[in-house]
DNA sequence: TGCCACAATGTCCGATCTGACATACACTGG
DNA sequence: CCAGTGTATGTCAGATCGGACATTGTGGCA
């Protein structure tokens, strides 16, 4: 998500009655979150399954091993598109994609806070 | 195969795991285009299923009818971000996303049928 | 023909994202 | 302890993307 809806959002008490057909905007914008958490879960999965550090995954997506980190973080920097990138660069196939998608998110653990952050 | 091990193959330049590093950047372009005219694709059966203009569905997301158009016509300058707040707009669920992304791409623009529109 | 609603296209400026770099942290083996 | 390897975090200039606006194209319909 990105900082500038959320900015929108803020801005003159938007409101969620003329948001999107039966979806609440929050709620449109927590299944994205959920979505890019997902995503990024798969792509430190598959990495490391791949048995590649962050700096060899960087080099065969042409980014650097700092955005890597970001991407794997869910830091809200990362668009989708480089997460996407980054899995298509691990081999993941469309059906791999597709899977990482229905699949539920990043499983409840209590230690998990970050999240907060990533409001987007 | 036990990580550790793969990462020592890695090291020793050896393509470890499926066909993550076979796959050439032009290979693996194609297949982040195929993605995202599949989701366009999906965006505009969508909305017109729903009987929605563009400029109505740009009030959704918050956007406008320009990019709307854009974002329908697989232009260059719409990400995935922009391609997956239309269709969560849209009403779209995990699934729904997961099996628009399985499914094959746009189809043969000769093939191209109206009525194909309206039954999906 | 002239409207009218919808869609497509081009451009622009501000917002966002990205790679690169620097640096700090975590862990391991010596 | 230290050195080495991998990961995390912060910053920033430049590239990309976004909404908005103007304009044009298109297909009805009276």
């Amino acid at each position: 998500m990105k900082p500038s809806k959320q900015k929108r959002l803020a801005a003159a008490g938007w409101r969620v009655g003329d948001a999107a057909g039966f979806l609440g905007l929050s709620e449109a914008e927590d299944l994205f979150v959920e979505i890019k958490l997902a995503l990024s879960d798969a792509v430190r999965k598959r990495r490391t399954k791949l048995g590649l550090t962050q700096g060899e995954l960087a080099r065969r997506m042409q980014s650097s091993q700092s955005r890597v980190a970001k991407l794997e973080a869910g830091d809200r920097t990362v668009s989708i598109d480089l997460l996407v990138h980054a899995l298509v660069a691990l081999g993941a196939t469309r059906q791999q994609l597709a899977r990482i998608l229905s699949s539920s998110a990043r499983p409840a653990t209590s230690s998990w806070n970050p999240i907060t952050r990533l409001v987007m």
